[in-house]
DNA sequence: CTCAACCGGTAAATATAATCTACCAGTGCA
DNA sequence: TGCACTGGTAGATTATATTTACCGGTTGAG
């Protein structure tokens, strides 16, 4: 492989605020743009400037405009870019033949995704699957991620292809033990009375769904905190909680009688959980027949339990 | 001007250790390169793995190979540098259109050049040269000038287009005063007993015009130390010592008699100064100009004299 | 088969570089 | 004129990159 020179280069990481500089005519417009003030901005630029030795930019009245020398090294910069990050998308197009790395939440890898991965892996013994979950919440990162399992409310835009799977039901569970002290015939405002569990990035859930049945919930009463589902999950199913659930992962909890619901009130909210690809990935084959088969097992939830 | 996501690009510092670690397949090799220790490039390569979400090499053996993600990646992280390099020559070829950068040693500069600026501009009114002198020696930097009036022992090598001006040869000078002390008929040994100025970064010179007229010369004697030939010419011509010259840098002065060669002795080195150039600026119309002109003037010295 | 000479990875300390804050002067518009 | 803009500057601060000193593993020679 022939040599380069690399002493040749510029101060790469100076480069992108020259490139937005460049962009915007503007110092302050380019620091807006990377999250930095302009002071950096005007560093990077200087720092460019000084190993280039030539001037890319002049003052013109109260702002900037490119010389002819920044307008000479500005397409060169730009094609560069794009050709970073088009390397970026062959090494993610090349990791894919060896690992589909599909992100999801803690409750919803725990809940339902391994449930159905055993089976998934075995009906497609060339996948590998690289599971990485995030406990609070986050969109998903199509840079660390191939597919992930999420919750939108709306459209998540052209870029992505959106597979929905269930919807964003919101309902409480409890364990049966605790569901007898609430009593058989109890409504939606008895639960106030006996002890919830909160997820704290999802206060509002709770009011949402007491809302729904037209009752007022005070967030601000001593309920217990936590910090995601899964471990609300837990807390119900040892008895010591209720527990509001915001989509199917508690099925098999349910049918097999080791959660129940206190009240039938189930609210169904705005959007729906699925799973989101980057467009160019959609007809990848990894990803395809993971986004078809998990669609699937999503329709039909009895297969799960002839795998149980 | 359309947008594009510099979110999307990976650690751009980091992609030099990249591109010389898969070069090289060896992390040590890409660390000498780039003139670091290994651990650093370890650390660029695992942050632009973390960046991407991908493994770019694995162990094999005791060495390092490129996965398959690292070889699609790398020939855009090559292309990009390219065009980067590229992005400069071109700023520097715009920048030709207004300026032309010229490098040279201080004494060059003061007692050569600055004499036939003046005239040179008259000439080429077009033309707007921007001086940069440096101290201490240095190789010619073709990043931040266009040509160099430099001293070269040995050929540039191919890269570079290379005319020599004159040659570079050693003899003493010093003011009349100081040559009659020195005396009329005095041999080159007898300089040795007055006040020599001595060049720090050119401590051999004086060695070598000794030792080539067989007489032996002690730099740690008590001489005076200065670290320019500008500084030496100045105390020469002030009457307090004698300089060693290694060009036409005083020619109006032995003219014009405010500076005298106290004995005949001169040592003509190996070697020349010249004017230095890429080989991409040679027919560029001010470099060929410049060039030009400059070679003419040193072999007509007395346009010079003319002018003065 | 062992041991010395390689490789690269790791963690903490350090050195370097980037960035921010607070200021300035100049420009344009009311 | 005065106010709302523009960038530039210097020093303090913060973040980042790099080094130093170490480790375990691999290779090949004796």
């Amino acid at each position: 492989m022939r040599k380069i020179d690399l002493r040749k280069l510029p101060p790469l990481k100076s480069l992108k605020g020259f490139e937005a500089a460049t962009r915007h005519q503007s110092i302050r417009e380019a620091a807006d743009e990377l999250c930095l003030t302009h002071p950096a901005i005007s560093h990077q630029v200087q720092l460019i400037e000084e190993a280039l030795g030539v001037t890319l930019f002049e003052q013109k009245g109260r702002g900037i405009v490119s010389t002819a020398e920044g307008r000479a090294l500005y397409p060169y910069v730009r094609s560069a870019f794009e050709l970073l990050i088009e390397g970026v998308e062959a090494a993610h197009r090349q990791s894919l033949d060896k690992q589909l790395r599909v992100q999801t939440y803690v409750t919803a890898s725990i809940r339902w995704l391994a449930k159905r991965v055993p089976q998934f892996l075995r009906d497609n013994p060339r996948i590998r699957l690289a599971l990485s979950t995030c406990a609070v919440e986050w969109e998903f990162d199509d840079i660390h991620a191939d597919v992930g399992l999420v919750y939108y409310e709306a459209d998540p835009g052209p870029k992505y292809h959106w597979a929905p799977l269930f919807e964003y039901a919101l309902y409480p569970v409890c364990s049966p033990a605790l569901a007898a002290r609430v009593g058989p015939q109890a409504q939606v405002r008895d639960l106030l009375d006996h002890p919830l569990v909160i997820i704290h990035t999802e206060v509002r859930n709770w009011e949402t769904w007491f809302a729904s049945a037209g009752v007022t919930f005070d967030p601000s009463s001593n309920y217990l905190v936590v910090d995601t589902l899964a471990v609300a999950l837990e807390l119900a199913l040892s008895g010591q909680a209720i527990a509001l659930v915001n989509g199917p992962f508690v099925d098999d909890d349910l049918a097999e009688g080791r959660l129940v619901r206190p009240v039938p009130h189930r609210l169904v909210c705005p959007g729906e959980w699925g799973l989101i690809c980057r467009k160019e990935l959609q007809e990848n084959p990894s990803v395809k027949t993971f986004i078809d088969w998990m669609a699937a097992s999503a329709a039909a939830p009895e297969v799960l339990s002839q795998v149980a």
